[in-house]
DNA sequence: AATGAATGAGTCTTCATTCAT
DNA sequence: GATGAATGAAGACTCATTCAT
C-alpha cells in the first residue's frame, strides 16, 4: 500500500497539462485527457466534478508551486532591488522551463469562459501578492519612490512580464527568454529615461 | 452598390459587438448574432465564411479605429515623453469611453482559439508599432535610454497598460481608469528607483 | 407550398409512436425516433424541447383524437346505459385498431418518470370527465343509484376498462378485445349480484 | 449460516423500498441503494445480479406480503359478498398503512421496462388469483351472477381498485383511502343501475 | 441577395457492473 | 464474503453551417 492516494490525481492533472498544451482547452475532450492520464474516462469524474474543475486545479497547484519557488529564493529582507530582479529571472525561468505550463498558463487558460477566469484569477493572487511585497518593502527602505501607487505598479510588472511570455511563446520561443530578464528588471527599475 | 453591402456587413460587426459583450464569446451563437444584427442565420455566411471571421473582423476595425485616434493625436515631431504620457492617456480614455468594446477587446475576444489569437495578434501589430516608434523616437533624440532594447520595450508597455485595463474591468470598474494615466507613464519613464 | 406547415411536426409524432411502441421508451433514442420519422436529429429539437415532451404531445394528440371521437359518438341525450354500453365498445375498439397506441398508452406511458406521467395525466383529464358526464346523467336521470359517488365511480370505470387493456396487451392479444365490451359493461351496470 | 446471508439481502431490499419511495426509480442508483442498505456498491451483486432483480424480489416479497394478509383474513367458507367487501377493504387498508409500499407499488415500480414488468406481473399473479377464487365461489354459491366471465371480472376488480389507490397517491392523498371501501364493494356487487 | 428550416457531427457526464484487494 | 475504486459504454442535446426557395 505504498501507492499514493492521490496517485490518479495528479496522473489526470499531468495528462491534462500535456493535454491542454498541446491542442488547447476547448478541444481537450475529457476522453483525450483520460488517455493521457492513463485512466477511464469516467475515473476524471471521482476526482473532479466538473472538466473545468481540472483547468481550476491545474492552476492552483501550478501556481502554489511557483509561489512556493519564490517564496523560497526570495529572501524576505533582501534588497528590494535585488529581489525584483530575481523575480524577473524566476518568472522567465520557470515559465521557460515549463514550456507545457507557460502554454497553458499564457495561452489556453485565456479561452475559458469569463466566469471561470475569476475562479482562476484567485490562484494567481498569491503571486501579485508577492510582487506587492517587493514594491512595498522597496518603498518603506526607500529604495524605490516614494510616491509610488503599490496597488498600480504591481498591475503593471506583473502585466509588462506577462505579455513579454506571451510574446515568445507565439512567436514560436525562437529566443531565450530567461535572456528578457534583465532588460526587463531595468525597464522596471530606471525606467526609459535617459 | 457597394454601400449597401457594406450595409449589413456593419450591422453583423456591430451585432456581434453588442452580442459579445454581453453574453461573451462562447455564449454568442451566430443565430444570436444574427438577430442582434437584424439579418437571417444564412445572411452572415453571405460575408463571413466561418464564424471565427466575424470576430478576426471585428477586431481588425476596432484596433484600426483606435490606432486611427492615436495617428491623429499624436504628432510624430512631438516631444517623445509627451507623446508617452499622451498614449497612456488615450489608451485608457477610450477603454474607458467605450466599456462594450473594452469588455470584449480585454476579457471576451481572447476566449477565442489559438490560431484564431494568432490571426487577431496581426491587428494588434500596428499599435504595437506605434509604441514601437515612440521608443525609437526617444532613444534617438536621447530622451530615453540607448541602452534600451526596443522590441522589449514595446511589450512592456503594452503588456502592462492591458493588465491594468483589464484588472479594472474585473474588479468591476469601481475607480478611474483614466486616473491611472499619469501613474502609468511615471512608472514608463522614471521606473521604480528613488 | 402545398406543404403541410407542420408536416414534420407530425412526421414525428408518427415515428414516435412507432418506435415507443417498438422499443419503449426508455430505449428510443432520439436518433432512433429521428429516423423513423425521417428526420435529421436536431430536427426533432425545431419542434420540441425535449424528448420528453416528444412524448406528452403524442398523448394530447391522441388522446384529444379519441375524445373527439367518443364525442362524437356520444349523443349528450341518449340514455346514459346506452352510451356506457358504447363508451365500452369505443374504448377497446380504437384500442384494438390502434395497436401502438395502445401499447404506448398501457405500456410505455408507465416507464415514464412521476413528473412526466403528472404532466400526461392532463391529457386523461378530458376522458375522466366524460365518463364523469356519463354517470353524472345517469344519476339525474334516475337510470343510475341514486347513491353513487360520482367522483369514485369514474376512477373505478376507468381503472377497470385500462387493466382490462392492459392485460389484454401483456397476454400478446390472443383474443378480441372488443370482445370484452358487453361483459364490462353488464359489470358497470349490473354488478356482481345475481 | 444462511441467516446472516438473509441478512443482507433483506437489508437491501429495505434500502431499495426507501430509496424508491423517496427519489422514485429512475433517481435510485445502485450506490444510493447500497448505501441506504448499508451495504457497499459490490456487495449487491452478490446477492442481485442485475438491479432489475432488486426490483422483481422486491415485488414478489412485498405482494407476497399482502397475499398473506388476504388469506389470514379471508376464510375460504365464508360468504363471497362478504369476502368481496373484506377484499375492498384490506387492499386500501394495508396500503394507506405503508405509503412508501403504496408509492413504490403504485408509481415507481411501474417505471421498469417491459419485460420486466412481465416478470413483476408473475407475483401479481396469487392476488389476481385470490379475486378469482373469491368470484368463482361467488358463482358456485350462487350469490352471483351465474352469467359472469370469471376471468375478466378478476380485471375489472383488480384494475378499478387499482386506479383508485394510484389516483388516491397522485392527488397527494388528502382524503381517506379506506373511506372508498363501501362505495367500491357497492359499485362491485350492485353495479350502477338503480 | 436574403432567408431560416434543416442538418448531423461532436461531447460531457452518468451509472450499472466488475474485480483486485 | 465484503469492499469501493475503477471502468467505459451510452445518449440527449447544441449549434455552426448549408441549401432549397
Amino acid at each position: 500500500m505504498t501507492k499514493l492516494k492521490n496517485e490518479k490525481y495528479y496522473a489526470i492533472l499531468q495528462g491534462a497539462l500535456r493535454t491542454f498544451a498541446e491542442h488547447g482547452f476547448h478541444k481537450s475532450q475529457v476522453s483525450k485527457i483520460a488517455k493521457a492520464a492513463g485512466v477511464a474516462d469516467g475515473t476524471i469524474y471521482l476526482y473532479f466534478k466538473r472538466k473545468e474543475d481540472i483547468l481550476i486545479a491545474l492552476f492552483r497547484e501550478k501556481l502554489g508551486e511557483l509561489v512556493a519557488k519564490f517564496r523560497a529564493s526570495l529572501d524576505e529582507r533582501a534588497d528590494p532591488v535585488d529581489s525584483l530582479r530575481k523575480l524577473c529571472e524566476i518568472h522567465y525561468d520557470e515559465l521557460e522551463k515549463d514550456v507545457d505550463f507557460a502554454v497553458v498558463t499564457q495561452l489556453e487558460l485565456r479561452q475559458s469562459s469569463l466566469e471561470l477566469r475569476r475562479e482562476i484569477g484567485a490562484s494567481f493572487k498569491p503571486y501579485i501578492v508577492l510582487i506587492e511585497d517587493i514594491v512595498r518593502r522597496g518603498v518603506e527602505s526607500g529604495a524605490f519612490r516614494r510616491d509610488l501607487d503599490v496597488k498600480l505598479t504591481r498591475l503593471l510588472v506583473f502585466g509588462a512580464m506577462d505579455e513579454v511570455v506571451t510574446s515568445w511563446l507565439i512567436s514560436g520561443r525562437k529566443y531565450s527568454l530567461r535572456a528578457q530578464a534583465e532588460g526587463t528588471a531595468d525597464f522596471f527599475l530606471r525606467g526609459l529615461l535617459a
